[in-house]
DNA sequence: AAGTGGTCTAGACCACCGA
DNA sequence: CGGTGGTCTAGACCACTTC
């Protein structure tokens, strides 16, 4: 028998890798149920342990959620997810916030130089902008500009758009696409004219400019937004583990 | 046999808790060899294959190292660890930094009400705070108070300390103690007399103040730190996952 | 009661490390 | 080479959900 010293995969990690492209691929749509572990070993000609090892690692890494005594479900993002909440904004004085959209215009716009190279796309393409303000307790304290990529979200009746409080439950709903992954940047930074008018600030206030990248399971860049936050009253937190 | 329908745990859950107690007392110090499998789970009279899950989950959790064909060791924390990297700064231009630390003072003082409560200990207790301020590139951008509770740390000769880059490894090579997970909250404000001066920036020049609160494997507070950030030539990045 | 995932065992073999 | 962790199997029993 050949040994194969260099390119040895683990059953596992291949029953996974399969798994998960059927995932990505839409065979098992979110919240749908997979077959029990022993019909999938079976498929897969592998022992029972062997699956449950696959299923366990996509459920770690939340693709898939495990309900014991009733089955095996793709993993659904919800309103409310723990992965995705309402950015990490908190009020100073620890109290519970209801934040709110408003949005202000969506258009369908080409990309800039900028904006292209966030979006991982070509410039003069295609892309979705919306303005809008956030409020967290009756007051406005976002004023947010997000891009939406449309090479991989399809085309859109922009007419018929409905956006909910958060865009990741529409890109999921409308699109079938699952926010997996995302990256934010913060820094401070003084407010411009636009500012000064949505957040009511002075013009020496300080604010906070966070951006993010949000990609979805195949690492395609789904949206870039960026967001300006007036930290007066809430700020951003975060654990490190 | 009586079942305990309500206070059912694993047999893992049990040999796991057993071990982490063993980790955070001393037995098996940060770097050290634990038994092989086989002899652990004679020692816990379980199987091999039970003792592995329980070692594989702390392996997760980062209290473990695993070798193949070594043995698994207590997890250290490395200068560079990517667990606690300097901060989360990184530069614009997406270049590599080097950090440097410059210590301005280091004191024994009485905790106010507000450190106090940071840190979860009583008011005026003891605690060491050191100024520094900490460079990027040769540029100073960061003003900082840390706030070390004296409490688990033990007692300290203030003039023989020798605080590296780095205060994390300081606390594990010379108390014994590994910061497991931390909390940070970001704002963004304008700088004080103090930061005027030590970051060299205008009264209107917008920063970000990061406050991290740092804690052990027993979730004691070991620090509170307070870092005034100038976020011109640098960001705060993290990846959401 | 039937079906699901969760735990646990005992044993086999493989890949990796260091002497 | 012996010892370690890593993978894989087959089968047993338990806990939870649903009918």
């Amino acid at each position: 028998m050949i040994k194969k010293k260099i390119a040895y995969t683990p059953l596992y990690e291949q029953v996974k890798k399969d798994i998960l492209s059927r995932i990505i691929a839409g065979d098992w749509t979110p919240g749908s149920f997979l077959p029990n572990e022993f019909a999938l070993a079976d498929q897969y000609g592998v022992s029972q342990g062997t699956l449950r090892k696959a299923l366990n690692e996509l459920t770690a890494e939340k693709y898939l959620v495990r309900y014991q005594g009733k089955g095996t479900a793709v993993a659904v993002v919800e309103e409310d997810s723990s992965l995705f909440p309402f950015f990490f904004l908190c009020r100073k004085d620890e109290k519970h916030i209801s934040p709110v959209s408003q949005i202000q215009s969506i258009e369908k716009v080409k990309a800039s130089k900028k904006i292209a190279l966030a979006l991982k796309s070509k410039e003069n393409c295609d892309i979705l902008q919306i303005r809008r303000v956030r409020l967290l307790d009756q007051e406005t304290v976002i004023n947010e500009i997000v891009y939406i990529s449309l090479e991989v979200l399809g085309k859109i009746d922009i007419d018929e758009i409905e956006i909910p409080n958060t865009l990741y439950a529409f890109y999921q709903d409308k699109c079938g696409i699952r926010i997996h992954k995302a990256t934010e940047t913060i820094e401070a930074i003084l407010p411009d004219a636009d500012d000064i008018k949505k957040l009511g600030v002075t013009k020496n206030h300080p604010l906070m400019k966070i951006c993010r990248t949000s990609f979805d399971v195949a690492d395609n860049v789904i949206e870039y937004r960026e967001s300006k936050v007036n930290s007066e009253h809430f700020m951003y937190k975060i654990d490190l583990k």
